[in-house]
DNA sequence: AAGAGACCCTGGATGC
DNA sequence: TGCATCCAGGGTCTCT
């Protein structure tokens, strides 16, 4: 599942990739793929453009095109990119075809269709929603304490809330909080100032540290050059439930918290602090 | 504010 | 072996 590193690193990759590449022709194979506009209007609004930057805000990709619009993409569960010279075979699971005018095709591959792609004139029509992005100078300890002050909640479902935090998701948000010892059932408005800084470096490290590792592949994830990630062999909780906490060997427990699956060590991360 | 449930999808796991 | 059923999971939406 893309969650911020994964999407940082597959931005970097298009970005290397086609971050100057002109956008000759656009096939839409699944028209549910393109959120908005409709597909006529998506297609002629791409034909002739041509990309001149790649990055990421939130779990999004951003591709911003020579007449001042932008193109948007949120993989959700499955989605991706690819670069392929046009001679290639067609693939079961590509949504989307952008044909370039350098010969190779863009391929946006999605086997649950569950990702959207969105051509906007601004990137804030979709993008002013997200809370901040975790990795950025503004998101400090003092803003974290900040946030979790006004929530009675528990801590996971706000790590996930993508209003408050840009990018975190189901792996990272248990991987922060294995990290920072916090129980994910905790009330976030309980929690003190040593473990709300705790919280915010591991949120900062769970992150930057999957990026240097180019991504957690559990199942389907390939940056834009096709490769697996690395990250999976660093997970210390997430879907290792039954196996023993690598800090003191209890074995790590999976929970439903706010229907996701939740995966903890009771040892190292007490319910009571 | 917050939690539950439905929905969108498919591959993989599980059950019989 | 083969078929049916269940489940995960990000985000959005509705309802309470």
């Amino acid at each position: 599942m893309p969650e911020l590193p994964e999407v940082e690193v597959i931005a970097r990759g298009l970005q290397r990739l086609i971050g100057q590449s002109i956008i000759q022709e656009v096939e839409v194979l699944w028209p549910r793929s393109v959120a908005r506009p409709e597909v006529p209007a998506f297609i002629q609004g791409l034909a002739g453009r041509r990309i001149i930057d790649v990055r990421r805000r939130g779990k999004f990709i951003l591709f911003s095109l020579d007449d001042g619009r932008s193109l948007l993409a949120h993989l959700r569960m499955t989605g991706g990119f690819c670069v392929f010279p046009r001679t290639t075979p067609p693939h079961p699971y590509v949504r989307v075809i952008f044909h370039l005018t350098d010969g190779r095709d863009l391929w946006y591959v999605d086997i649950r269709k569950f990702g959207r792609l969105y051509l906007v004139d601004s990137p804030e029509e979709v993008l002013q929603a997200l809370g901040v992005e975790p990795l950025s100078a503004e998101f400090t300890a003092e803003r974290l304490a900040d946030i979790l002050r006004r929530r009675k909640g528990a801590i996971k479902p706000l790590l996930l809330n993508q209003g408050i935090i840009a990018g975190v998701g189901n792996i990272y948000a248990d991987e922060a909080l294995f990290r920072a010892g916090i129980h994910p059932l905790r009330r976030a408005a309980d929690l003190d100032m040593e473990e709300v800084r705790a919280l915010h470096a591991a949120i900062r490290e769970v992150l930057q540290e999957a990026i240097d590792h180019r991504g957690t592949t559990l199942r389907n994830y390939r940056d834009a050059d096709g490769e697996t990630g690395q990250n999976q062999f660093r997970l210390n909780v997430y879907r290792r439930q039954g196996e023993p906490c690598r800090r003191c060997g209890t074995p790590i427990e999976r929970i439903v918290v706010g229907q996701r699956g939740t995966h903890f060590c009771p040892h190292c991360q007490p319910a009571q602090p």
